[in-house]
DNA sequence: AGAGATACCTTGACAGGCGAGGTATATATT
DNA sequence: AATATATACCTCGCCTGTCAAGGTATCTCT
């Protein structure tokens, strides 16, 4: 089952932020991990995904740079701030706090009912 | 720790449907069993709770009715559908799907990146 | 009379996602 | 030489869900 966008907003950002906590990266290659982690089941769109590293540059949490690429399309790279790894791992937390909260919500559609 | 709103986004309707198939309720009443349960760190806003409704029913997912109150405030009672009931169980597996691949990917994040 | 709880509703603004369009380079195919 | 595909970036304008702010009305308690 592929995933519907609309559940995934909010968790954009961080999902980059968690990309690029493994080391510097350019966006088609951020898009390019994401959509092979998940086996195909979700890519960022282009639009998506470049508004949202601007909000991330925006806020302190990356900074970029060009890569010195002598061949091929330039490529601008991302690196993670100490701002941005502090709100890779709070927006984490706020996402598993939701994450349960929903899960119990959804859960109470199995009570019951037979009615 | 509260719930940001921008991750429950795409399921409030989702949460509402839960919530009816335990029986039919009316607005006011679902969103205080919806704080309760969150032990108070969630609460639907009105404006969205009601517009939620308002598109439950136009897909067909609900029906409502006036309750007979003889005093007190007026309620709009809402009863799910089996078209409702459906779209529960469906909103349901695509929110497991959408958890899990977002539980991944936030994962990546604590991988290697030492330096 | 006033405060607070119950109970419903609408309007307008805002923010994130994205379709559609654009630019440019390199390689492989026809 | 022309075409297609992959890489790689960017922007504009629309759409949709959320929500602050405002409104209405009833009942209870002080």
């Amino acid at each position: 089952m592929s995933v519907a966008s609309e559940l995934i907003r909010g968790n954009t950002e961080t999902i980059i932020l968690a990309q690029l906590m493994k080391g510097d990266g350019y966006g088609y290659m951020v898009n390019k991990a994401i959509l092979n982690l998940t086996g195909g089941r979700f890519e960022l769109k282009e639009a998506t995904l470049y508004t949202a590293f601007r909000r991330l540059e925006d806020a302190g949490c990356i900074v970029s740079y060009w890569g010195d690429e002598t061949t091929g399309a330039r490529r601008r790279y991302y690196s993670i701030t100490d701002l941005g790894k502090e709100s890779y791992r709070l927006r984490k937390k706020e996402w598993e706090t939701a994450e349960a909260v929903i899960d119990k919500l959804l859960a109470e559609g199995e009570k019951g009912g037979s009615k």
